[in-house]
DNA sequence: GTCGAAATCAGTAATGGTTCTTATTTATAG
DNA sequence: CTATAAATAAGAACCATTACTGATTTCGAC
């Protein structure tokens, strides 16, 4: 394992993610990064994701045929994916635990994380029905 | 909603994922069918995969970095998912009913189904360890 | 401070999974 | 049997992500 090098576009990346509240793709967080460095590459933006999600600093969403997307809040918490317009929320239920637990009893191996999602239509897009 | 017409393709896919017990990829889908009808497009298979998803007749598991997997297991149960092979196993544990219900009420939205994934390393992964 | 090794970077090419396009075939209603 | 709309095969196009390149930056040792 190569050693940990300080850099300041790993550490923008690191801040940005901690400072919002939603789950932006890669491309957003590229976007938003070129503000302060004009010419931070795509790449970069990648690689730094895909190491702080190895280093379990940000977590790595995959919700549904679309971009990956990214979360800074290590708190636990779960997420209600929106199936039509796609906007992930979060919210917070507990009990999460004892289903750990239970799992750990039917798991061929150690069970170490979890994520649950729910699905179903949010009220942003139920309402654009009635209108 | 364009009327659904029967094609033997269409029903090949669904039959093949009604009697796998594992969790396969569009290709893999692709590939054994090829063997029933040799010049079956893999773009055929993508879009019933998708249809059948659509129409709640099979599920779709987005794991992690790569391919989408297909579940033609429709009762519920929840996967394990191995972070060194990634392989994906059933498992079945119960209260996802509590869980849904605590869900719906602090969700943003109606709840129509909930995925739990557990994450961890598989024994078969961890036994190559010691080896 | 400066040197050198190793990590990181920007830029860009390449990859891989999935969707789209077009011409052709197939299912079904009349 | 015929007309029509849906489904197909083949392959091009697309998009998110990864890999590669040579240049730059970090950072401990001197």
């Amino acid at each position: 394992m190569p050693a940990l090098k300080y850099s300041r576009q790993r550490e923008a990346v690191r801040h940005f993610l901690m400072t919002r509240r939603d789950h932006p793709t890669a491309e957003t967080v590229y976007t938003c990064l070129r503000e302060e460095f004009p010419n931070i590459s795509l790449g970069t933006v990648y690689r730094n994701l895909t190491l702080l999600a190895e280093l379990g600093e940000i977590q790595k969403i995959s919700s549904d045929g679309g971009a990956e997307h990214f979360d800074g809040d290590l708190s636990p918490h779960q997420h209600f994916i929106c199936s039509r317009c796609h906007r992930i929320y979060d919210i917070r239920i507990d009990g999460i635990d004892s289903l750990m637990e239970k799992a750990r009893n039917a798991s061929p191996g150690e069970v170490e994380t979890c994520r649950v999602n729910f699905y179903g239509v949010c009220e942003q897009c139920t309402s654009k029905d009635s209108a």
